[in-house]
DNA sequence: TTTCTATTTAGAATCATTCTAAAATACGCC
DNA sequence: GGCGTATTTTAGAATGATTCTAAATAGAAA
């Protein structure tokens, strides 16, 4: 799904957030171009549009955008960097190990069958699948 | 699994570890009994069997320990800080919200069908299901 | 023992992230 | 358009987990 730049603005609005400018840019990126992006990739991408930037504004926007719902923070046992996913439907991740790459799995390619005890009330399930590709 | 005192020198050895006197007694807590502890968590308990232990100790040894498959360095998204798994066979988890307690999910309990591209060579699925009892 | 290498240690260094307090900016209201 | 106020941005300091460094110590093999 990729916003346009006043669709953004809606959006940011709808949070109660004032679309600034380092917002969109920080939004452009993270919202329609990024895959997975840590604030490491995150400021570097925008640097070059917004040169000078904050590396604190950057913090400060995933977490508003975290608090909004827009994104969520996921960690993984190969990095010790949050990274932030822009994908708020329910889905799970493939991790190839040859290039590092973070895909995302759709629910439909993944039936599970738990078997729990009865008093267990399951809130979310996350699925990292690590492989390569032939 | 629990191992006696002789039993975690010896897996020591085979490791090619020195089975000194600060690493036995990281190992009888990691490997016997705690549960999903994070290098604070050892440090603590520790702390009162060997006392000025320093901190340096505890990583160089859970490093070690990974090194040698003893143990797995998992990291979560409710906490910036990495546990260790002495279970050593596949398993999943179960992240109990309100006492925060990780417990270990049998593969048994989860029946798992991937519907994923052809060239894709699964090496390793990990799973975390939050939840609470009721 | 002696010697050699692995291990431990305190403390400094690093890295990601959060905090702080001051300056800048957006936005509603006139 | 200009004003006042709450929000946002910012640089830099602070924090917290982890890693590094270099010197002291302790296993193990001869």
């Amino acid at each position: 799904m990729t916003l346009s730049s006043e669709e953004i603005r809606t959006e940011l609005k709808r949070a109660g957030m004032r679309p600034t400018a380092q917002r969109l840019t920080i939004c452009q990126y993270v919202l329609n171009q990024a895959n997975h992006p840590s604030v490491e990739d995150i400021k570097a991408w925008v640097d070059d549009k917004f040169p000078g930037i904050s590396l604190a504004t950057v913090y400060n926007t995933v977490h508003a955008l975290e608090t909004a719902g827009l994104v969520q923070a996921i960690r993984f046992d190969h990095s010790d960097k949050v990274i932030y996913d822009s994908n708020t439907e329910p889905h799970f991740h493939f991790l190839d190990e040859d290039s590092g790459t973070l895909l995302d799995i759709q629910p439909e390619q993944v039936q599970i069958n738990l078997n729990l005890p009865e008093d267990v009330l399951v809130n979310d399930i996350s699925i990292l699948i690590r492989g390569k590709r032939q």
